[in-house]
DNA sequence: GTATTTTTTGTTAACGGTAACAAAGTGATT
DNA sequence: AATCACTTTGTTACCGTTAACAAAAAATAC
């Protein structure tokens, strides 16, 4: 493998002059840019990135801090990391993914957080010393990416109201985060908008136990009805509930999941979700962070992505 | 952040007594050897992997090729990706993920390389030159590590015969890939074992186009059935399948996934499926190949883990 | 008690880059 | 032609670690 000298040698000039054509061409005349362009290329010459990162004092590493039981959203997060790898590897970055239990000394020069409970701000994120960024609305000044949690929510509800159904329920995790608190909020303003009254179910994120909720609601109910849940994995419970129950789905009874990775397609009927832009939420994680730690920690803003309502058979034919 | 030279000269020493200490301590006299370990502690000393790494012509990064369709295996891979983890930060390399797409020049130690096809031998991995473990068994001498896929299906095909149903057909994924010709096989032989006839169907791994296969097949069929999948998606499409019939699960129609990552929990009624230990399988990947690296890339063999059957209300009540 | 071996410690020079400074070349100004 | 300013190139030292060798100290032999 080529290195810098190799390359100096053979352009017969100074390693100095080869390192300045790849950081500061402008600096080189344009005769020994040229000379130094075809020496590279002739040796197939990569930079040494482990060399970079000694002078530079940086490790190219980033970690992916899960702080959330990682069983619970596999899927989604695997959309999550290839969106953030793509990034990384452009920029010769490499990952450290990295959970609540491994609290290794943090040689890295950042870290993406994710599943991050009111708790973790205090006892793990503000320690911290490298830059952040989090995967998640949060209210305490850090920068983030995340969907229009809110918005979403509103959008389903309205979905399904213009279906011509006016009792709808809410189906929601019993977890009082941001995200679920905007979501619980897009819910209740469209709700109130329409004078009509909130219904808020909150439970554990489980297909089984929203299941088992919702036979016990449909049971009891003969009018037209529909479910707006908080999670795809939700939403397939409420699915399976009609199903045992053997009432029509969307013409009794409507469901609507949130996330749109994974589930709401293994569903059958295919479910009505808000489908987040994952990957690309990813992407602009990783782009953020870096950017930030070229940056020297300069705080990068927010940045919260539009949701798109997916709509499929659990509400229209 | 403390280096080698400063703790060498609170301990008084130069700096290779302390790099000796932390690499070949028994070269260093037992007082000294203390007087390191004392200023180490004091300094909150960690060693500075980015350095070591460009002494040994190291990168500290492997990368994880991924040369299927990620989309179509999504949560299987956050576990093995998991499991790699686990072992890669204990021994302080990190990760990059790849996929057919990003053909980058490969600086990295080693590659665990996984989802590959029959062409894929002579057109990628052969042509690489680092350490390599494939997560998929194979029959070009790489070294692998997976689950006895062979063996695997031989206990769900007897378990189901042990419900005492005879007429049992197999569903599997249209790829003649090593993992899927000896799940057929295991099968198969079960079932001219006990003198039965196989009935193997191959399809796309889509939960829909089993669904919709077995719609056709259990509407003609009035005797006891049971659907061996190669997979817990084919397996979850069935379940859709008998649920839209009518059909009764597991007294009518009995079902087998494989896999056991995820999805078989989402079905309802829960999957009775083949468990795969992918988080301990994705650790062993990841062990064999840095023992690999460090071993100056010899052979490390083949680990084939034993499946676990997981019994639940697909074939028994 | 000196020569010889063995153990323990220190010195130097890498690994592959880059920043900071020094030197040489170029051209304009007087 | 001498001075100055500017551009272009090269030299040196350093990032934090380790291998290879050298030197010193300790142990052993005779």
């Amino acid at each position: 493998m080529a290195t810098l000298s190799d390359v100096a040698r053979r352009a017969m000039v100074s390693k100095m002059t080869v390192s300045r054509v790849i950081n500061h061409p402008e600096q080189v005349s344009p005769e020994l840019r040229q000379l130094v362009y075809n020496s590279m290329k002739a040796l197939n010459y990569v930079p040494n990135y482990v060399a970079q990162a000694l002078v530079h004092h940086r490790t190219q590493v980033i970690k992916l801090l899960i702080l959330e039981e990682m069983d619970t959203t596999e899927p989604y997060y695997m959309n999550l990391l290839a969106g953030i790898a793509v990034e990384l590897d452009q920029r010769h970055y490499s990952l450290q993914l990295v959970t609540r239990s491994s609290h290794t000394i943090c040689r890295c020069d950042g870290l993406i957080v994710t599943g991050m409970r009111e708790d973790d701000y205090e006892s793990i994120i503000s320690r911290l010393e490298q830059p952040v960024i989090l995967f998640g609305e949060n209210m305490k000044g850090y920068d983030y990416v995340d969907v229009d949690n809110k918005k979403g929510m509103k959008i389903t509800t309205e979905h399904v109201m213009a279906q011509g159904c006016s009792n709808i329920l809410f189906y929601g995790i019993d977890i009082e985060e941001p995200f679920m608190l905007s979501r619980i909020a897009g819910y209740e303003e469209t709700m109130k908008g329409k004078k009509l009254l909130p219904q808020i179910n909150l439970m554990k994120n489980s297909s089984h136990i929203a299941q088992f909720e919702a036979e016990k609601v449909l049971k009891k109910i003969s009018e037209r009805v529909a479910f707006v849940c908080a999670s795809d994995r939700l939403g397939i419970g409420v699915v399976h509930a009609a199903q045992r129950l053997g009432m029509a789905i969307p013409d009794q009874v409507m469901i609507t999941g949130f996330d749109g990775v994974f589930l709401d397609r293994i569903a059958q009927p295919k479910l009505t979700t808000v489908r987040q832009p994952i990957v690309e939420m990813g992407k602009t994680c990783a782009k953020l962070l870096l950017d930030k730690i070229d940056q020297d920690g300069r705080s990068q803003g927010i940045c919260v992505y539009k949701p798109e309502l997916v709509i499929r058979n659990t509400t229209v034919h």
